[in-house]
DNA sequence: GTGAAAGCGCTAACAC
DNA sequence: GTGTTAGCGCTTTCAC
């Protein structure tokens, strides 16, 4: 066996040595680059194998790619993210990029730390989930990464590329089926944005499309909206505020599936009935919605569909592509007992 | 302003030049190291301000730390994991590090994969949450970055920290309640290992927890340990043939508070009532547990403390220390509607 | 207290 | 098709 380097690790030299070659033939062995014969290729294998060769990757970054894809999520609660994961991991089960997550926990500071982190670690490219940081940041972080976003909604700005579901659509199923199944007070139960930017987030989309339908449905009058914060005890005071509320409304229609199961919580607590009393729809169809003791309605947005095509364009991107790409999933809604018709 | 290198990057040497100091001071200002002078420092943190200097963290990864810590966790479906990371963002608040995931899938060679892919990126250390691998595998890997683990008992070895809540203590204490409760026919819902390490992991803890206090409550005769895949069928079914079972259980303690919540699920959609016709009990108090359509029974293990020692001590052990420390947590157990006493 | 210079492991341009 | 070599941005001796 040829000599390790006197640090004792194994590079591409100590490879090089072993398999009697040039460091650049390894380098290209490595990358799968054109121009190594079949005989040499076979050579360096091997001796990377018998080795135990593992590239540096803070060394090939200097120079090159580093495999390395950044996803930043906003927390680690929602189980819908784990469905894009799942994609994501499909679509780059058979190449070479890893995918390492950072958590923002909804705060746009720490959505500025992590993208600049993974900037500084020379990652190769990066989805983002529902950024909440203003436009021109994300302009200029997009300038300096390969970067897809899932949950943004903006296509004026093509440096970057996106993945959504219809959510004004996704909305628009809600309140159809609402008002079919003999609900009137529909109300919207939103995020609050705590200063960040609201435009642009699926939120507001789905804001958008629930106000259109019930304009639509000649229920104008009883548009109502609501923001809570992501904690429990937030979403839970406003759950209890609207529904003790003198003209309680008759359904909630939740931006997301993990709100929704609080909103559940908070009727059993003050003893209303669902759907007897109130129906609760979430969004995302998120695997606790099927649980018996919560079978709620909500909205299927695919998150698997919307991982896999993030992370294929997302490769794309890297390998060259420059034209933005914005890809839409139709959305589901998935009927559950959490909003059967209305009893007379 | 200093002109940019030809590149357009701003790196030490250009921040060097606008400061009018050499490369070697700059990079003493970015470490804290010792020996520049006060004056210097200022001159130089002015001129990194001004250019928007950003250390490239691959080119220190080729010689010093990369200030990137990683966190392997087996899913992003549990949202204990919040509640850990919560705890080490604490720790972590006011250091240089960030903290970047790996979600393994709770398979081994994923696990494998993410661990390599962590050291081939020069991460100053790892947090690895549940370890599926043989021993010697995290013998290996922890010889060559500094590890802590959660969730993984063994002391034998010396090279990496474990950070723990005492899990036969804890599925006591669930025993010894529902024992109290009036529960005699007590059964143990685990997780199936497929192939991988058992030993060491907080579910063969609980395990051995549970048939100690079973025997201890001279019960050994309704010893009873069922394992089951993670995913919702695989639970579900387990469930569904353990309560149409001849002799069903009169209590299902579940090693995880997901697993328990897909029990309730079941056990609603053969028409048991929850707990007259049968308790369930979880384990790591997570949110869900605290919803009304849950109320479940489990066991709090204070993950948020958990994350914040695993990141104190990883700092501590990244920092020179090579003793091992092994922290532990008492658990305690939470009461709620799901375990209430039987009724006679 | 400060600076010059030698690498760290790799990639890519270029020569053969 | 293969090898030589000049960096990439930083840290770290070792002079001064």
């Amino acid at each position: 066996m040829a000599p390790k380097s006197k640090s004792g690790r194994v590079t591409i030299k100590t490879v090089a040595e072993d398999a009697g070659v040039s460091v650049a033939a390894v380098s290209k062995v490595l990358r799968d680059a054109y121009g190594v014969s079949d005989a040499l290729r076979g050579r360096v294998r091997a001796s990377m194998q018998k080795l135990g060769y593992r590239p540096h990757a803070a060394a090939r970054g200097m120079r090159g790619q580093t495999y390395t894809l950044g996803f930043l999520i906003p927390d680690l609660h929602n189980p819908f993210f784990a469905d894009i994961m799942a994609g994501m991991n499909t679509a780059l089960e058979r190449t070479q990029y890893q995918m390492l997550l950072g958590v923002s926990d909804s705060a746009v500071p720490n959505e500025k730390a992590l993208i600049d982190a993974m900037i500084d670690r020379q990652m190769d490219g990066i989805i983002v989930i529902g950024p909440r940081m203003p436009i021109d940041q994300i302009r200029d972080f997009s300038g300096r990464i390969s970067t897809v976003l899932i949950g943004y909604h903006s296509k004026e700005i093509d440096i970057f590329d996106t993945v959504n579901n219809d959510d004004r659509r996704g909305a628009t199923l809600v309140v159809q089926h609402l008002v079919a199944a003999g609900y009137r007070r529909v109300t919207y139960l939103s995020q609050s944005m705590h200063g960040a930017m609201k435009e642009a987030m699926v939120t507001a989309e789905r804001e958008v499309g629930y106000r259109a339908a019930m304009q639509a449905a000649g229920l104008a009058r009883h548009i109502q909206v609501v923001e809570a914060l992501q904690t429990s005890r937030d979403i839970q005071a406003a759950a209890r505020q609207l529904l003790q509320s003198r003209n309680r409304p008759e359904a909630i229609f939740c931006w997301t599936d993990f709100i929704a199961l609080e909103v559940l919580s908070v009727a059993r607590e003050l003893g209303l009935s669902v759907p007897g009393d109130l129906a609760v729809v979430g969004y995302d169809n998120t695997s606790y919605c099927d649980l018996m003791q919560n079978s709620l309605t909500s909205v299927d947005q695919s998150g698997q569909v919307l991982g896999l095509q993030a992370a294929r364009l997302l490769v794309e991107r890297i390998g060259g592509r420059t034209a933005a790409e914005h890809f839409i999933v139709t959305p589901r809604l998935v009927e559950r007992a959490s909003s059967r018709h209305r009893p007379a």
